[in-house]
DNA sequence: TCCCGTAGCACTCCGATTGT
DNA sequence: ACAATCGGAGTGCTACGGGA
């Protein structure tokens, strides 16, 4: 089995709110996916099991690895509608494949680890061709959001933008727990979007404050923009 | 004020049952 | 044998209360 227990990436860092809004997730659906949930049915109550392992039970925040995970697991659910138990039986598997907790942060995921999983998928619910070409497309385009160090683990996560400058520049933020304790950072120069924001809200403009920082204007813009949507989330 | 946890409602999906 | 329907399980979400 692959450990890599007292890493800064497997340690509790996010709390379910933060998380939640950084991937645009119902903070009641993330705990779920965290914590578990029981429901009442005719013969009594029923589990529903954790989806995501936490790196501590005792505490309710998520690590880095979570994070990741749970953005990979809200995409195949939204775009994909597959039902929980069938990722749930899919990731067992790919657990046992990959000798390890947490497959969805593996560099082989990327590789070999997509075609994998959409096959298991498709066992369980029998998926259309096209719906597994569409599947595949989907987890390698969102994985392109992620980057992984030398040992094959991811690192680095970009969340998604709703608003960005011009096209192809949606990878301006990035949280690496590496970097400011893992908080949301302009890529190249790590200055934290909250620190930007403050100072936008104290009044500075947004040419000031790409000086002080050495960004450009656009990147000011997309911090705010990506602070906007934590808010309203 | 914010975070966390719980109760319960709403909706979808799926399997069992019933009708043709 | 197949289609229609029904009911329960599973899941997402809102609302609300308690505690720091």
């Amino acid at each position: 089995m692959v450990k890599w227990d007292d890493d800064i990436y497997n340690t509790p860092a996010y709390s379910v709110t933060d998380a939640a809004r950084y991937l645009r997730i119902p903070v009641v659906t993330l705990r779920s996916w965290l914590k578990g949930r029981s429901y009442a049915t005719q013969i009594g109550q029923q589990a529903f099991e954790p989806l995501i392992q936490r790196p501590d039970l005792a505490l309710p925040q998520l690590s880095f690895t979570n994070l990741v995970e749970a953005h990979v697991l809200r995409i195949i659910r939204e775009t994909h509608q597959v039902k929980l138990d069938k990722v749930r039986h899919a990731l067992d598997y790919m657990s046992q494949q990959f000798d390890t907790a947490h497959p969805l942060v593996m560099r082989r995921f990327q590789t070999d680890g997509v075609d994998l999983f959409v096959d298991q998928v498709d066992r369980l619910v029998n998926v259309s061709r096209s719906g597994q070409l569409a599947m595949r497309e989907t987890l390698k385009h969102l994985l392109t959001r992620i980057e992984w160090n030398a040992e094959g683990i991811a690192n680095r996560f970009f969340p998604i933008i709703e608003w960005v400058p011009e096209p192809g520049t949606d990878k301006i933020i990035f949280l690496d727990p590496s970097i400011r304790f893992g908080k949301p950072v302009i890529a190249g120069q790590g200055v934290p979007t909250a620190a930007i924001v403050s100072l936008i809200d104290a009044g500075d403009s947004i040419d000031d404050v790409a000086e002080e920082f050495d960004c450009s204007p656009e990147q000011i813009k997309a911090a705010i923009q990506f602070e906007a949507q934590n808010r309203a989330a």
